[in-house]
DNA sequence: AACGAACCCAACCGCCGCAGA
DNA sequence: ATCTGCGGCGGTTGGGTTCGT
């Protein structure tokens, strides 16, 4: 029988979004919190769907996106937390303050997969790229690329997950990431503790931390982006790693301040086009 | 300058898992 | 136990931009 659509087809519009729908999402999930995104086009004023509600906000809106290309720590980052966790983005990305899924996936598929084939790396297996039975290059579809546990430096995990061991070992001449950023991949990818909840699937990392991580009386707000700096963040980004998602509320970030400043940003944005 | 190719990324689509009835 | 609705996820697409000729 199918499923009923998710939101009613008519009269729900559909495409890119104006600066006046981005400041009526804003404002309402700035004063209300996220609650049903059901519920959120109605409430809000919106003629668009719940689920596209969500998909701007997550993706565009939330005040604690990092924009602009991924540093080389993040990109190695990404590289071996997809090596470890496959195209879970939504897991790979609640590892990097700031990123969202969708953006990591898309760089993935425009700029990483390329670079790994350049390094002659299998960017579905990461494995080394073999002379032999694969033609034309390794973009063909998980399931036929997949070692049977032959690899000693590959194992699988019961769902599905490759764990590469060692081969993510690249020459470290290839990581011109200053200082900061590797102690801070380090810092993420020698940690077991961190790598094990991994396995487990249990998700102890957040996307979600800057809505109390910016107090509204607190927050220091940038004249020019309307976000307080990603720098000065990210340490409390990071350190704010330890906790749960759930230990924070969004219901704290409530700052009209930061309404205006937000607005004002996505008008210089908008008159960009 | 004009055109086509390649690239980039925001947004959509459809499926899945979970919770509640 | 089954059905239904919702949120979330990953894959894909389409339009705009940049690059190369």
């Amino acid at each position: 029988m199918g499923r009923q659509p998710c939101c009613d087809k008519l009269g729900v519009k559909k495409g890119p979004w104006t600066a006046e729908e981005d400041k009526k999402l804003i404002n309402f999930i700035l004063t209300n919190g996220q609650c049903c995104w059901r519920a959120v086009p109605k409430l809000a004023g919106l003629r668009r769907c719940g689920k596209s509600c969500r998909l701007r906000w997550t993706n565009y809106l939330r005040p604690d996106l990092k924009r602009g290309l991924l540093t080389e720590a993040e990109e190695q980052l990404v590289i071996d937390l997809h090596g470890r966790l496959g195209n879970r983005w939504s897991k790979i990305a609640a590892r990097l303050p700031g990123r969202t899924d969708n953006e990591i996936k898309n760089h993935w598929n425009t700029h990483i997969k390329k670079k790994l084939l350049k390094r002659g790396i299998d960017p579905v297996t990461h494995e080394p790229l073999q002379k032999e039975a694969r033609p034309e290059e390794s973009s063909s579809s998980h399931a036929d690329i997949l070692p049977e546990s032959s690899n000693n430096n590959v194992t699988q995990e019961n769902d599905g997950i490759v764990i590469n061991s060692d081969d993510n070992s690249r020459s470290p001449a290839e990581n011109s990431s200053s200082p900061e950023d590797s102690i801070l991949l380090d810092s993420i990818c020698n940690d077991e503790l961190l790598l094990n909840s991994l396995w487990m699937d249990e998700p102890p990392l957040v996307d979600a931390s800057w809505n109390s991580i910016i107090p509204p009386a607190a927050a220091n707000i940038n004249d020019d982006m309307g976000f307080p700096s990603w720098e000065e963040n990210h340490t409390r980004l990071s350190d704010c790693q330890d906790f749960g998602v759930h230990d924070f509320g969004f219901d704290c970030f409530d700052s009209m301040e930061f309404i205006s400043a937000h607005n004002n940003t996505l008008e210089m944005e908008h008159k960009q086009y």
